[in-house]
DNA sequence: CCGTATCCCATTTGATACTG
DNA sequence: CAGTATCAAATGGGATACGG
């Protein structure tokens, strides 16, 4: 992930390197709140991902400081994730964007439309 | 760009299909407060972007209604790039994200220097 | 000055199968 | 349940050269 660590320019483009995989938004989204949901759960929380991603994100959020990874050794093996401090306060500034974008769903709505065709 | 279209599951990664090229924060950030670049300012603004991957974001994002290009025909030709309605109030969601960036700072850095090692 | 056109490589993502 | 491993495909991005 994360290219070169090339110093970055100003402080967006360090968050985009953060939260700029596929699913990561939305693995933050299902997360939200002090949420804690398992492996499988979030899985299904984030709909069309492949277990490979969603490991490999997790993995990545982890070794950035933003999600938690709790690990029960029972049979069966559970493990829960959560969000740490910075990813809760990632969340919260993510929020204006899903505003954002809830605001202009349409025309963004319309020009990937466009692209397609 | 922007895969295939497929139905944004929460306003968050709408937002990341926009914003989410390796520039395109830069260029967004370049354009703030109603600023007005030409082509040649933007790329000397944006340290390291090719003119290929400059044309391509400005293109994606004019596309997506974030930036407007308006062009002079003149000799030496003139086009002047600025940020629609749209852009700058994608801009002012940013703005959390910037600041979060800045507080983190360092955990990011050193996370991502971690795993270069 | 403001782009376009190719070619090519690197990274990211997906599919499928398998395991403690 | 919660992952790994392997391979192939798609995408994104950089280098270089050229054009109006």
């Amino acid at each position: 992930m994360s290219k070169d660590t090339g110093p970055y320019v100003c402080g967006l483009d360090a968050a985009m390197d953060v939260v700029g995989g596929k699913w990561k938004a939305l693995i933050l989204w299902a997360l939200h709140d002090g949420g804690t949901l398992r492996f499988g759960q979030l899985k299904r929380q984030v709909p069309g991902v492949s277990e490979k991603m969603l490991i490999q994100h997790l993995r990545e959020l982890e070794a950035d400081g933003i999600v938690h990874r709790e690990v029960y050794r029972e049979v069966p093996p559970r493990v829960e994730y959560s969000l740490t401090e910075m990813g809760e306060a990632l969340n919260t500034a993510l929020g204006p964007l899903g505003a954002w974008a809830h605001q202009y769903m349409d025309q963004i709505l319309a020009a990937k439309q466009r692209d397609v065709a």
